[in-house]
DNA sequence: CCATCTTTGTGCACGCGTTCACAAAGACAT
DNA sequence: ATGTCTTTGTGAACGCGTGCACAAAGATGG
């Protein structure tokens, strides 16, 4: 799904479908906003309108997690947090290094969402001289020097890559090395790693990307979709015109 | 009505499956990095390596734009991100709105990643009139009241929340309400629009917690994994005190 | 204790996505 | 031309995820 090795068991995880642990933060999150509301009990069908999913979906994926609601009832609300909690390894606490120290990274570095569900930013990490010793949402920002270091001694086992597509792949077989075995990547970049380790990426891009597929799609079909094909305000400054689906000799490049 | 409709309606888009489309950037950005180095052409277990995806599927991918290709040759490059790009919808130029200026929207403001594929950011908004006027990535911060003028006068039909998760819904609001057919999200919570209109979300903590369960998976296996699993889903029902990680701090609102 | 009502848990069918495996197409050499 | 070699494009099988629909379980009331 995310990640840079190609083959991947997907059903590895115990019994467990990816696709339901993908949701689990989900409803864990509208269930602590219940929690806060003191809400004691709450349906399946109530969870799921909460969470923005189908209601049988997510009896389904509590299914695989055992049978913790109440026929006629509901689910007990602070049970079912704990239970996902645990499910997912958020009653222990994890520390996560953030490499990378830019935009993304000091945003990262002072998001809230993370301190709330048991990951503690262990340290940050540039490889800039000039951001060393700064103080990013508390912290001072340590050199890459000492990578290694801080995460052999802090146990950090969760690392994020917010570098540079350039740097990315060194920054990762050095946190790999010093024995980190999950990588959350904002590069834009496919990394490689052994087995064993997990790797998730975020490209901001892509999301936009995709959104502008659809939004063209939006834009074809009222106008008739020939505007988008035939209407190329540019683009077609280096390539000639290709209208035909193939039969097109792919000699466009010289030399 | 529409819920929090992250759910597919259907792959009627053209025919090209959602899961090809969600791969054409990963395509993309692999091919833009061959012609920089200008190579001609690529076949696809090399491009398919490159983009960290299966050769099979890769082809399967095109097959659905087109026949692209060259038997015992491989694919043009220069082509091949001419027809993809196009396909995506990037040989035009699409404004950009983001709503929020906080670390993360700053962090998306300066983001390298939109620019160079038709993204252009048209304007940056956020509610506090502290930052208004405050140049970010070069572009003037712009308060909330001007957004609807803002989103009319450029034409913006794609816009980018990035604001807390209590002000996300109303910005949500309003800007489907000016003319935005497609958001998307950084914000924790499920945002409900009316059908026509697509949401995309990225959830920084979510990509964490999955990378969690299987770290947890991972230390459980070597362990013995009883730890994890040591109580049992019993008839526990009472909803007695849950002396537990009791790590949860109450904080619904990062970001 | 029985009847009724609510809501869970799940068997089942269906559709999408992935992967295999191979025939067809073209390049290239002879 | 003919044969060989490479690589594409795709038919078909398979597996996962989704959603329906309903029986079982328990609450609630008489």
């Amino acid at each position: 799904m995310a990640t840079g090795r190609t083959h991947r068991p997907a059903t590895r995880s115990r019994g467990i479908p990816e696709a339901t642990v993908a949701r689990l933060p989900l409803y864990l999150r509208a269930l602590t906003a219940l929690s806060e509301r003191s809400v004691p009990t709450v349906s399946s069908e109530e969870l799921a309108t909460a969470a923005g999913v189908n209601s049988a979906k997510l009896r389904k994926d509590f299914s695989y997690l055992g049978s913790y609601g109440t026929r006629g009832v509901g689910y007990d609300v602070e049970y079912l947090v704990y239970q996902i909690s645990r499910e997912l390894g958020l009653t222990q606490d994890w520390p996560v290094v953030i490499v990378g120290i830019g935009n993304l990274g000091a945003a990262l570095a002072n998001y809230g969402g993370f301190a709330s569900r048991g990951f503690r930013v262990a340290a940050l990490i540039d490889a800039d001289p000039a951001q060393t010793g700064k103080l990013v949402a508390g912290l001072p920002v340590r050199h890459t020097d000492e990578l290694e270091e801080i995460v052999e001694r802090n146990q950090v086992s969760i690392g994020v890559i917010a570098t540079p597509a350039g740097a990315a792949q060194e920054v990762c077989d050095r946190l790999v090395a010093a024995g980190v075995t999950s990588i959350l990547n904002f590069a834009p970049t496919v990394l490689s790693v052994p087995d064993g380790v997990d790797v998730r990426k975020v490209d901001l891009s892509i999301e936009l990307q995709i959104l502008a597929f659809h939004e063209q799609r939006k834009a074809g079909e009222d106008l008739g979709e020939a505007v988008a094909r035939g209407t190329l305000p540019k683009a077609a400054e280096e390539a000639a015109d290709r209208p035909g689906p193939d039969g097109d000799v792919p000699a466009v490049m010289p030399a």
